[in-house]
DNA sequence: GATCAACGGCTTTTT
DNA sequence: GCCGTTGATC
């Protein structure tokens, strides 16, 4: 094969990319440059090129999604399968080394992922038990606690307290809490990179097994790895492995979670002879856009330096649009959706994005009121809904009887009359003990040291579990589930509630028995029991398992979200000041650089279209605000943009006039006679409600009976 | 054990 | 202003 093909269609920065020499090679890759496909391109130079076999190849990612999507564009380059070479989220190959090195790291065979939620219940459970004020402790900031030290590689025995009374309790909590998760045999998904780092740390004849074998380790997204995530990359690399790390500083937007922006800057000296490739022809955004974008981020300071640039053409200048309120902003959005759909653009192709998802529903309204067919992204995502946990649960406690976790979550649920009480005395025997809840509540039982009722009830669900618990795998795992979701009475739980959520989530247990009738085990894990690569693969991935028709739908989602993404046209709402950049990110000058950066992601989402949207008056947390426009609009160049001021039609949209149409009871009355732009003349039958959300009833000589909401009406007196 | 009122919180998200 | 959690009550 001639190699040469491999970097036909590639520019100079991404042929020198693509084909640097083996060694470590560092790449700056900026907005919508084929950063993708250079790192997939350098892979098959890696194998056709550099000989080395697909084995030797070690390619980490943030997200699952990136992960297939790299792994199909590799395989449609070479025209093969890869099954040899590893490529994975980081948690994602952290959790396949610790099941194969699981004596080796003191984890039971079956150890189960505890995820945020579980995570957040357990220390719940652990600050009450250590007898803490819960308003004073909360569970959330005792999470948040112990992530960033194990984000930071520490444990609880390694924190520096001194006298601080703060750090004291804290340090006390995570101490509490690694007993139990080592107790109960979970990992959070913290653990399963620390402990795999103490692994390779501790057993240098393992870490020089993997070092020999991944010669070649890739990184994309490299400014959104932590502490421990690089320290782990440089561990396997060694002294002799190439790391590859493609990475853009300009969009590191993930430091409030741990991510070091740094690291970039660090790979720098660590690996001095690296070679540094910038990649800034971008293939995305019109001209206008772009030099919008950099003059935004050229206001930060400590860039590595980047300077994008398109081959095309200027295009329609960035749209920047002044609304009234937050209705109007929205409204302005439906009308510029719709023009594009005249214009025979797609509805998909267009995406709404905001900084906190509170903002979605003002916008929702407004697509529901123009009948325009949208999907938010975000949300609660399948595996992490309440009635898939608890199936979850059963499934976890069959699988491994110490997850205390998942006995907590389903020991009375639905309930079978364990009370309170109970609970309690089991819990305080078993912390006393040092046993796990499984052991004690057996014991319990044995000894006859509860009272009749709560002893019988508990040997129930004791029962319930060991006859749920299948001999041999000859059952498959859908059936399995059916008979959880039957015999725990969760399925008769969710059946009485006969609301629409209560159906929902009948449906969701039986998407449920789908996923597990349809899921496959990796060929990595084949010696692993088939529960067991389930319930790891619904902790990794809790999976959008976006449900309905592929419709053509507006895409609404955050800032954050849409990282990765573009769109033909973007609406970038909200640009205020307290919103974006929000109140406290506005006085730390860290955090505003980074809320610049988020801007920057933002705006080089947009490849044709990009409309920047703020307003002048806007209800938040109940109260209204009059915020300034956002600092980084001042940011964008006037030969750049172009400002609307939204006109004033008859008056309806603005904050005033709808606050008069409140006082005076929207002014309207049954047997008055109206004027509707779309539906023309008719006759109110009935009002209801009043404020934002009022309504009438019309009847209209054409169209007929109708309510609307008045705020969107736009409705002439006659 | 279910139901309802009071209370507090409130960027951003993956694994 | 909304939503989820909690605590009191029957």
């Amino acid at each position: 094969m001639d190699v040469s093909e491999l970097l036909n269609d590639l520019n100079k920065p991404q042929r020198d990319a693509v084909a640097a020499p083996l060694g470590h090679a560092r790449i700056l890759a900026g907005a919508g440059s084929g950063k993708t496909r250079v790192l997939v391109h350098r892979i098959a130079w890696l194998i056709q090129a550099e000989g080395l076999s697909s084995a030797n190849i070690l390619a980490v990612t943030f997200t699952n999604k990136a992960a297939a999507e790299m792994r199909g564009r590799i395989e449609e380059m070479l025209g093969y399968p890869i099954g040899g070479m590893w490529v994975g989220t980081f948690h994602g190959l952290a959790h396949r080394l610790l099941r194969l090195h699981w004596q080796d790291v003191n984890l039971p065979q079956s150890f189960q992922i505890l995820d945020s939620d579980d995570q957040q219940r357990l220390l719940k459970r652990l600050i009450r038990s250590l007898n803490l004020d819960e308003a004073q402790w909360p569970a959330k900031q005792a999470q948040w606690f112990i992530n960033a030290q194990k984000d930071e590689g520490l444990r609880a025995a390694n924190i520096q307290v001194g006298n601080d009374p703060y750090s004291k309790t804290m340090q006390q909590i995570y101490q509490a809490y690694e007993q139990a998760c080592e107790r109960a045999g979970v990992v959070d998904f913290g653990e399963l990179l620390l402990r795999c780092h103490e692994l390779w740390l501790k057993r240098t004849d393992i870490l020089a097994h993997y070092q020999q074998r991944f010669s070649s380790i890739l990184v994309d997204e490299f400014q959104d790895t932590n502490t421990i995530q690089y320290a782990w990359l440089r561990l396997l690399a060694g002294e002799q492995g190439h790391l590859f790390i493609v990475g853009d500083d300009d969009q590191s937007i993930y430091g409030w979670r741990g991510a070091k922006i740094e690291n970039i800057q660090k790979f720098h000296q660590d690996y001095p002879q690296a070679n540094t490739v910038r990649l800034e022809q971008n293939y995305r955004s019109t001209g206008n856009i772009l030099a919008a974008a950099n003059a935004v981020i050229a206001n930060n300071s400590e860039r590595l330096g980047k300077q994008l640039w398109t081959a095309d053409d200027d295009g329609d200048p960035v749209q920047i649009y002044q609304a009234f309120n937050e209705r109007d902003e929205a409204q302005y959005l439906v009308q510029m959706v719709q023009q594009w759909v005249n214009q025979g653009g797609e509805r998909s192709q267009c995406a709404v994005l905001y900084r906190s998802n509170a903002q979605s529903r003002v916008i929702e309204e407004a697509l529901m009121q123009a009948a325009m067919p949208y999907r938010v992204y975000g949300g609660l995502r399948f595996f992490e809904r309440a009635e898939i946990k608890d199936v979850l649960a059963y499934l976890r406690l069959i699988a491994n009887r110490r997850d205390d976790a998942a006995f907590e979550r389903v020991v009375n649920t639905p309930t079978r009359g364990i009370g309170a009480a109970t609970l309690t005395q089991l819990r305080q025997i078993a912390r006393e003990t040092d046993q796990t809840l499984w052991q004690t509540a057996t014991d319990m039982v044995e000894q006859n040291s509860l009272a009749a009722r709560a002893a019988n009830a508990l040997s129930g669900f004791l029962t319930l579990i060991d006859s749920l618990t299948p001999i041999d795998d000859s059952m498959a795992l859908h059936e399995l589930t059916q008979l959880v979701i039957d015999e725990s009475g969760l399925k008769a739980f969710y059946s009485k509630d006969k609301s629409e959520k209560g159906q929902g989530r009948l449906e969701n247990l039986d998407e449920l028995i789908n996923a597990t009738r349809e899921f496959m085990r990796a060929d990595t894990e084949e010696d692993m029991p088939l529960l067991d690569a389930f319930l790891a693969h619904a902790a990794l991935e809790a999976g959008e398992m976006q449900a309905g028709a592929w419709q053509d739908c507006v895409q609404l989602m955050t800032l954050h979200s849409a990282k990765g993404l573009e769109f033909p046209v973007v609406f970038m709402v909200g640009m205020e000041e307290g919103l974006f950049p929000g109140q406290k990110s506005a006085e730390d000058p860290m955090r505003l650089a980074e809320e610049r950066r988020l801007c920057y992601v933002g705006m080089t989402r947009a490849r044709k279209t990009l409309y920047l949207m703020h307003t002048e008056s806007r209800y938040l947390y109940g109260q209204e605000m009059h915020p300034r426009p956002s600092r980084f609009l001042a940011e964008v160049p006037v030969e750049h943009c172009h400002e609307i001021r939204s006109r004033q039609p008859a008056g309806h949209l603005s904050g005033l006039t709808s606050r008069q149409q409140t006082v005076s009871e929207n002014g309207y009355h049954p047997g008055q006679q109206v004027m509707h732009q779309k539906f023309g003349p008719g006759v109110i039958l009935d009002t209801e409600g009043s404020g934002t959300h009022a309504r009438v009833q019309v009847n209209f000589k054409q169209a007929g009976s109708k309510w609307l909401v008045l705020a969107y009406a736009n409705l002439e007196t006659l």
